[in-house]
DNA sequence: TATGGTGAGTTTGGATTTCCTACTCACCGG
DNA sequence: CCGGTGAGTAGGAAATCCAAACTCACCATA
């Protein structure tokens, strides 16, 4: 029989146990800002700093940063992030967004990201095929794996 | 003098706070799934029952789920997104797709979305303005909140 | 009416992580 | 030589996590 303990297999676990950990969303933050060096991010983050060099450790291993040194003698490093870690912006702009929009009263927004368009960004999540907006009434879930159900979200 | 100690305030990090915790964006994927009810829950995602109760309070206390009876007399109960979890569905879609493609091999996707115009989902982030997809050169942070930078991303 | 089963958790006690403070080590500037 | 900066390590207390067992209410059946 099908293992019946195991959770789902999912990409989103995938993703999650690599970047989901406290504080790993952060460094990329910082670092796709442009403050790659490790006290600007301890700074920044406000994690400590035992904490901060694993997860480094941890997302170079997985190819989402690169430690580069800016200055030999005295040797300093800054992290940047790969093309796999500039592609997890757009998750961070999104996840951005909808703390803007349900986290905050009125527009007091911390941070605002200007698009090369000449416009504040307001990013949204579109079905590249068709174009439109992504949204949960327009969605199919197929397990590829067998024994993997999901129950149609029975009608509000 | 401004705070040197603390964080950079930031969306990110709040959301992150509510919905950062292991297994919380897991429940979500299942509650959007419309699995809901508690031993799903364990079983899918794999979680011990004690921190999935924990998680499951924190996300109702946050308006992200709902608690719902769909049984009295044996009380049996069911958790679903509200609007503003299901507006986090967006996240998920991103996430799984940065997954599929950087923490697999060839299509081997244990899960795939269709979306209602018939094509298999491929979520991209675009600018609410123009249309276009976000990348990271087109990009351009300014803090609100002052005592707060981003260095330009030194050219690669 | 005893027996077993399900759903939805709570309890318990031990294994991991995280956190905080302090410390190191290399170098630089005066 | 002295203090300061960048990039971490070290050590122990505090918080979390985990698995398995337990509870409690109810239903099914025999």
């Amino acid at each position: 029989m099908a293992a019946t303990k195991d959770p789902r297999p999912c990409s989103i676990a995938d993703a999650l146990a690599l970047v989901g950990e406290k504080y790993s969303l952060l460094v990329l933050r910082e670092v796709c800002l442009g403050n790659g060096r490790f006290d600007q991010l301890v700074r920044n983050i406000g994690a400590p700093r035992d904490i901060l060099a694993t997860r480094l450790r941890r997302l170079v291993d997985a190819g989402i940063l690169t430690k580069r040194a800016y200055s030999e003698r005295p040797q300093r490093f800054e992290y940047r992030p790969t093309q796999a870690g500039l592609e997890l912006e757009p998750v961070l702009m999104t996840l951005m967004a909808w703390g803007d929009r349900h986290l905050r009263k009125d527009d007091d927004r911390p941070m605002v990201i200007e698009h090369v368009c000449g416009n504040e960004l307001a990013p949204v999540v579109t079905c590249r095929a068709c174009g439109d907006p992504v949204r949960h009434e327009d969605l199919a879930a197929h397990p590829q794996v067998s024994g993997w159900t999901v129950s149609g979200p029975s009608a509000a």
